[in-house]
DNA sequence: TTGTAAGCGTTATCAT
DNA sequence: ATGATAACGCTTACAA
């Protein structure tokens, strides 16, 4: 049982190229860092030479333990399976990356416990700062958090009680671009889809934002219909059928594409697809592709994550951490599933003449 | 332009728990570790209380320095983009935390460059080991690679001159097992496009086995088609026509869910869907909601995900390093999109009469 | 411009 | 069963 190192040849240590440059280890490590230019050309060279020569690589590790900066940089995700999630992480690896940091991403499966473990595990590497996309959204995250943690940025989801920078789409603009377009192609009934809102700021924001803008609406009713992970199926067929049945010019909107996904199969086994208006949050690449193409009210993910780095770099490197939170708009992508016939909508029965979309 | 620490509060060390409860630094360090069976009680009982209350949490880095051991595992992938990596990430970054590891994860866009720093700095966190899926067809990286790098284990893609062990599809079986299908349904000739082959092990496999296993077909012809980024529409157009006008049965195989996407978007373009049978590699969320339900030829990510983990893990902690590459088998999930009329193929003009399948 | 020496927080070795 | 002490590889005062 016992443990079998895998550096059979160990690496060279800066103490090596030092006496193999004919130096200290002091100008090894100048060489190596912010004061190189400290160092006069013959020195440069020798070190240069001896680095080439014993294939010497710096190790972060010991640098980090007496240097106090890890370049590392903890993420933690309730959905790496979501591609807006992925996306996320993507430009923010790389916002990171060209600033020599590396990004440590932990997945939580939506489950505060081990987002808690994550976040843990994240300081115990000295992260110097953390990227959050909580999975808890009652706070149970700030006690699990260390009284002096890292500085953190939150995506999407704000944390009750605490005082953290958060990144995220403006809902209410989003919401109000979708429900504007569906106004405008006519439909007069909207309902909305939404998984349980559950202490989610995200979710509760568009809750409220399509609560609100509907009052104003005269020409458009709506309805919301949480929709669990259990019995989701049968839920949505019992809704949708009604929704079909009656309501006149009637709309769905999903509040994200895993909702949308789920009802796209519920409205294609009811045979609904074309028979109501469609329209979700995210988009992705089968949104022109599906009942003909979909219209989408696409979320700026590499906007959210290249601001969600800059502002936690701030953080790290600015006397004054003024954080701020920051929400960009969404943008919409029109097609077939919210085409209605000329100004006045028409239910259409057969599906050919919704067929495919561009 | 000084570096400000976000540590303001800095954490208890070892020591401060050790004066604490009035012990040695080393009884305290066994007690996180594996020494702690050989603890007292009570002096259990009084670190526990020490670390309690001075909220102690271990510092990782401090521990590998000495320790040697990071417990942390790197993973270079080409497109983080893709659900199947993703998936696999997945399923390794679970079955390395189930053993106390984290994952690094690193995006290279499919750049062989960013590959090779990528390398560099996850060998410089001194990771224990590393699980790839190279960019690099032509064993660039070997040449990038430390001569005593960390242990290694490859996903779908073999680097020519090393001998890695390479978790992947079992390429020939999968492409067997789309060919039969296709040919049973009764289709007489098949397109398969692929991406440039471009020296990938995965890519080549799989055109090979096309080439090899159409030899043998007496009922069904076919053609590859080598699909570059550039001009890619262009060429879509061009082939897909043509394979509808020249043939009779047609039927249309991609090499996966990139490039299915584009193929559908043509043949959605030029009203081809419905008039030529289609199957791909790669199964995704929307596979059953595009075209109606496309067949698709699933690969076990899950298995490739955790096997690749055991084996590095294997590698790890055994002394004979007896690394085994494995593949798995696909599986086929039948839909419309290679449904044909009874026993023989009936080439469809309407749309409708493909319609929505499950 | 270069070097010396003292750590960083932990684990390993060797005593007791 | 417990402790003193020396590393781990690097950075950083402080000297020269």
């Amino acid at each position: 049982m016992a443990y079998i190192s895998a550096y059979a040849p160990k690496r060279a240590t800066i103490l090596q190229v030092a006496k193999d440059a004919g130096v200290s280890k002091t100008s090894v490590s100048r060489y190596l860092g912010e004061g190189r230019r400290l160092l006069s050309e013959p020195m440069q060279k020798r070190i240069a030479q001896s680095i080439e020569r014993l294939n010497f690589k710096p190790d972060r590790i010991a640098s980090s333990l007496r240097g106090r900066r890890t370049r590392l940089i903890g993420m933690v995700v309730t959905d790496i399976t979501t591609p807006y999630t992925v996306q996320i992480m993507r430009s923010i690896e790389n916002a990171f990356y060209q600033r020599g940091y590396t990004l440590v991403v932990c997945n939580t499966d939506s489950d505060p416990e081990l987002e808690a473990n994550h976040l843990q595990v994240l300081q115990s590497y000295n992260v110097e700062g953390i990227i959050l996309h909580t999975s808890s959204g009652l706070g149970d995250t700030l006690g699990s958090l260390q009284r002096d943690h890292a500085p953190m940025v939150l995506i999407d989801r704000t944390i009750e009680g605490a005082e953290l920078p958060c990144i995220s789409l403006d809902n209410a603009q989003a919401m109000a671009l979708g429900i504007e377009h569906v106004r405008q192609q006519g439909f007069h009934h909207l309902l909305y889809i939404t998984q349980p809102l559950g202490g989610f700021s995200s979710r509760e924001a568009r809750a409220r934002a399509f609560d609100d803008q509907l009052q104003h609406q005269h020409t458009l009713s709506g309805e919301q219909l949480e929709l669990s992970d259990e019995n989701a199926e049968a839920t949505l067929i019992e809704a949708l059928t009604r929704l079909l049945e009656q309501h006149h010019a009637p709309c769905v909107m999903c509040s994200n594409a895993k909702v949308a996904l789920k009802t796209l199969r519920v409205l294609d086994k009811i045979e609904g697809i074309g028979k109501t208006g469609f329209i979700t949050f995210d988009e992705e690449a089968w949104s022109p592709l599906v009942a003909g193409g979909i219209t989408t009210i696409a979320q700026p993910a590499d906007q959210i994550g290249e601001r969600a780095a800059t502002t936690l770099y701030r953080q790290l490197h600015e006397a004054s951490p003024a954080a701020q939170s920051y929400s960009f708009p969404a943008t919409l992508h029109i097609r077939r599933s919210t085409q209605t016939g000329a100004g006045e909508h028409t239910v259409t029965r057969q599906r050919a003449s919704v067929a495919q979309g561009k």
